[in-house]
RNA sequence: GGGCCUUUAGCUCAGCUGGUUAGAGCACGGUCCUGAUAAGACCGGGGUCUGUGGUUCGAGUCCACAAAGGCCCA
């Protein structure tokens, strides 16, 4: 006897039950554990963090996890899941700062480094239980309680390993360059972090500056010299950002382009001449002007004017040259060159582009190139510092003090303001600055062409990504600035001499207790063993060298990494590789088989596996990835807390169930698209798939128990009907497809082959059958039914289980547990359905779907005649299109000299 | 400014390597069925498959250009 099942259900409840069972009985350890000697399944999860609780989003990612490995767990694969956790860096920081009221880094090392550290750590997971809570109420399959965490000092020496063999390959350097400068967190950003903080229209000053060219000219072309006199001739440049002003250094001009000599404010007896593009004239100049002469860009090149304003003697290193970046010596008759610029364009400004070396990337670049000064006026905080107006102020506090300077001395030619795109730090939103300074670096450029190739064994879905996103952007590798001037991370474990200089790089503990300094520290009080304890700043900052060449003491480099080096380290460092797990290479925990995430991930953990992954072991670190598009709201928009427009899992859990959610964020959209998440859309996945299919297991489970079916006596060979071998066959054909899919990591198409199924099963198979099952009499035809229609749900409910595992087990139990004890104890030990190949009937399932159309033209037909569905025909008139039609419509049409159609009420044609 | 993606009915989406008259579900109006059904069937209104060119005997499908939206980058 099977339980009763009513045609009534409630999805939530019933999956609450059944995850009890699963907890009770150890049901996902020993689905996996029993599949201990199958060739191993990776997938990574790409840690979360706990820092904030999980959304719609973090469900969409894990259910597509979940599903992979659920599938090759049936298949035989043992296929541990590890749980990891995120738990360094800036949000984490930035979250502390705030409860504790803090707002800088002096503040921060003020309160103490090691308190704050401290409550860094217990922040991290203050949201763990709720996010155990959801994954395991999502039948996300993973190992919770052996979860590694970014922060643990197993994990940060694995890190500490990797950057050592970085360091032995020379990959790891000490670069002085601009980058991305958040100056309220003071530290550099990575290029995928200032990704995340672009704005769009965002107002900045536009400014036009006069630059003096400077007379008389000693090394000046004849060209140039003819428009020297008594009065000032300038160069005019454009900036957005008139705080870098102070630290320009020089001036840039395209040399294929014709400049413009323009005479303007002409009333005088001395009107100011302006050099300019000549294409840029009528776009910048306003009012009258009078065209003087044109020159060349290459006649431009080595002028010399005076300086807005001279940083003269002040401030150490603010004032440098940069053939060995040493200090420059004062000098009141300073001037500056005009250079030439392959980056000058004609698109907006002057044509003349001002050049700050500390605070532009081709800046920079040009400063090297032509050995330019650097003038560094803007401090770390982002304020403003030297013999310059707006001292101490931010920079964007300081431009229009600046402006209005310039104005006052006549050397604001014009000023305005733009709305262009900026970025900001993704964090808390303050304007970034481009900013030179020594930060470190992995060089990843140098195995550029080894991160492209090993791309090619990675098989993306959707596919556009390896070639587009992901390989534009390997295409386009730059190095990755992976220091930050912070506390809570991973620290950067190279030392430094304070005598000599002479650099060394950790690759773990040992290696510290070797070189250890242990009379230094002992002299400032501190031990070894007590400050390695906890591998975090301050303690490690405490840890003191001896080098090895000079015999001084060397003091750790302040920095730590950058958080993202964690997570792309995870695949090692969350076994503490090589100090433990010596065969990970090779036993199949490297690399992974399966990793999915959503496209912001392409520069972030996509990125930061495969680098850390090609660089050290010169190999994809992924064999298959599903890229997720974003989720957005039901009318497409973005959701966020601030427009009040975000799903609450919990919320659709609690109505609908997780099999519905589940269902319907595999089916609702291709997973790499974007998609609008909508609760009236999943109400009707759970009417139209997961409702029918309830039904027909509800109609199974009445009739069966009625006539005390048992599928343990059946005897083949049985009498299958026609239907039988129909559904049978499509059941075959279903199996094959959706393995196909999956196998090429589809689950949407799978699911889709399912929802057909599940249709044709109760609204054709039971429709038809329904006769055969109320029958009195138990004859082989209604035995035939039964196992038919057994077969079809007991193997829907495997098919099913690494979709909706909760009702495949609700099925499962009740149509297979209760009548064979020996069989596994849950569907999801169970092994998947294969096809069986020779139950697969093309020409009837071809000829049953042309008799479905038959039916729905003949009931078309009867409404337009006026005709009762249920009323006999005398004839039925069908016209076919070619031979195999005709062929599928007489073999289950007209049998046996009788006249009739397959099962048909609607079509019964009377002989 | 560059790259990638998307655009098929009012809404959400299928349409494989080009092949008769482009589909489903939801929603709407009507009719019917219902001895498993929050189910189902039939009819109807709804589509210049974003647009413009091109390749082809034939284009929703291939190519080029354009438009709108999204994402990523400058």
């Amino acid at each position: 006897m099977f339980k009763p099942v009513g045609s009534k259900v409630n999805f939530p409840q019933m999956e609450e039950q059944i995850l009890r069972f699963w907890k009770e009985s150890n049901i996902m350890e020993r689905s996996i554990e029993g599949r201990r000697n199958g060739p191993r399944f990776t997938l990574y999860e790409g840690p979360p963090t706990a820092n904030g609780t999980p959304g719609i989003h973090h469900v969409l990612a894990r259910v597509f996890k979940d599903v992979i490995p659920r599938y090759k767990t049936m298949k035989g694969y043992y296929a541990p899941r590890q749980a990891g956790w995120d738990t360094h860096g800036l949000p984490v920081e930035l979250e502390v700062e705030k409860e504790l009221g803090l707002s800088s880094k002096t503040q921060i090392e003020e309160y103490g480094i090691a308190k704050f550290n401290q409550r860094c750590r217990e922040s991290v997971l203050r949201y763990l239980k709720a996010w155990e809570a959801l994954t395991e109420r999502i039948a996300f399959w993973v190992d919770m309680p052996h979860a590694y965490r970014t922060f643990d000092n197993t994990y940060i020496e694995t890190g500490w390993w990797a950057v050592k063999q970085l360091w032995d390959k020379g990959l790891v350097y000490q670069g002085h360059r601009v980058t991305p400068h958040c100056p309220r967190c003071s530290t550099s950003l990575s290029s995928h972090e200032v990704a995340l903080g672009y704005k769009d229209d965002t107002e900045d000053p536009s400014v036009y500056i006069k630059f003096k060219v400077i007379s008389p000219p000693s090394a000046v072309s004849e060209e140039v010299s003819r428009f020297l006199g008594p009065c000032p001739l300038y160069l005019l440049a454009w900036t957005t950002t008139p705080w870098t002003l102070p630290g320009n250094t020089a001036l840039a001009v395209a040399e294929g382009v014709q400049y413009a000599v323009v005479e303007v404010g002409g009333e005088g007896d001395c009107p100011e001449r302006l050099i300019m593009a000549e294409p840029l004239v009528g776009s910048t100049i306003e009012g009258n002007y009078r065209m003087v002469g044109l020159l060349k860009g290459t006649s431009l090149v080595g002028l010399k004017y005076e300086p807005l304003y001279n940083p003269g003697s002040v401030g150490t290193g603010q004032r440098s040259a940069f053939q060995h970046l040493q200090r420059q010596p004062f000098s009141v008759d300073l001037t500056y060159p005009v250079v030439a610029g392959s980056f000058v364009s004609m698109e907006e400004g002057t044509g003349i582009v001002h050049i700050a070396p500390a605070f532009g990337e081709v800046d920079f670049q040009l400063g090297e190139d032509f050995n330019l000064d650097l003038v560094v006026s803007v401090d770390l905080q982002g304020k403003v510092y030297g013999p310059f107006p707006g001292d101490g102020l931010f920079v964007k506090v300081a431009d229009p003090v600046i402006s209005a300077d310039l104005q006052q001395r006549g050397l604001l030619y014009r000023s305005g303001k733009i709305s262009h795109t900026y970025p900001f730090c993704w964090r808390c939103d303050s304007p970034l600055l481009y900013y030179a300074k020594r930060s470190w670096y992995i060089a990843t450029t140098k195995k550029k062409e080894r991160l492209v190739a090993a791309n090619e064994d990675i098989n993306w879905y959707p596919e556009h990504i390896k070639h587009g996103r992901f390989g534009d952007w390997l295409e386009n590798n730059v190095d990755w600035a992976v220091s930050r001037e912070r506390y809570w991370g991973t620290p950067l474990p190279i030392w430094q001499c304070q005598g000599c200089g002479h650099q060394v790089c950790i690759g773990g503990s040992d290696d510290l207790r070797k070189l250890a300094h242990q009379e230094a520290m002992a002299k400032a009080g501190h031990s070894l063993d007590e400050c390695a304890k906890d591998l975090h700043r301050p303690f490690v900052d405490n840890i003191l060298l001896k080098c090895g060449k000079c015999g001084g003491t060397m003091r750790r480099v302040p920095e730590v990494m950058d958080c993202w080096f964690d997570s792309g380290a995870m695949p090692l460092a969350q076994w503490h590789y090589p100090f433990e797990n010596r065969t990970l290479l090779e036993d199949g925990r490297f690399p992974a088989d399966y990793i999915c995430e959503a496209v912001d991930q392409t520069r972030g953990w996509f990125y930061t596996l495969h680098a850390l992954s090609t660089l050290l072991f010169d190999r994809a670190c992924y064999r298959n990835v599903i890229c997720l598009g974003h989720i957005l709201d039901d009318k497409g928009d973005k959701m966020s807390k601030a427009r009040g427009n975000v799903v609450e899992p919990w919320k659709v859990i609690n109505a609908h169930g997780v099999d519905a959610l589940r269902w319907y964020l595999y089916v609702s959209s291709p997973p790499g698209n974007v998609r609008r998440f909508s609760v009236d859309k999943l109400a009707e996945v759970v009417r139209k798939f997961l409702l029918t299919l309830w039904n027909t297991y509800s109609f199974f489970a009445t009739y069966a128990n009625i006539d005390s079916f048992d599928p343990r006596s059946v005897q083949e060979p049985l009498s299958y009907s026609e239907l039988d071998r129909w559904i049978l066959s499509e059941l075959s054909s279903l199996t094959k497809g959706v393995s196909e899919n999956l196998e090429a990591y589809d689950p949407g198409g799978a699911a889709r082959l399912l929802e057909d199924f599940v249709d044709v099963l109760s609204n054709w198979y039971v429709r038809r059958s329904r006769r055969r099952f109320w029958k009195s009499e138990s004859d082989a035809d209604k035995k035939a039914a039964y196992v038919t229609l057994y077969r079809c749900l007991v193997t829907l409910s495997r098919i099913l289980a690494p979709f909706t595992p909760f009702i495949a087990e609700e099925l499962y139990q009740n149509l297979v547990r209760a009548v064979d004890g020996a069989a596994p104890e849950s569907v999801h030990q169970a092994d998947y359905p294969v096809a069986d190949l020779s139950q697969i009937d093309d020409d009837l399932m071809f000829g049953t779907r042309l008799v479905m159309k038959l039916a729905s033209m003949g009931r078309s037909a009867r409404s337009g005649a006026g005709i009762k569905v249920r009323q006999p025909l005398g004839k039925v008139v069908v016209k076919v299109k070619g031979a195999g039609e005709k062929k599928g419509l007489e073999a289950l049409v007209c049998r046996g000299g009788r006249r009739w159609v397959h099962g048909g009420g609607a079509h019964r044609a009377l002989p």
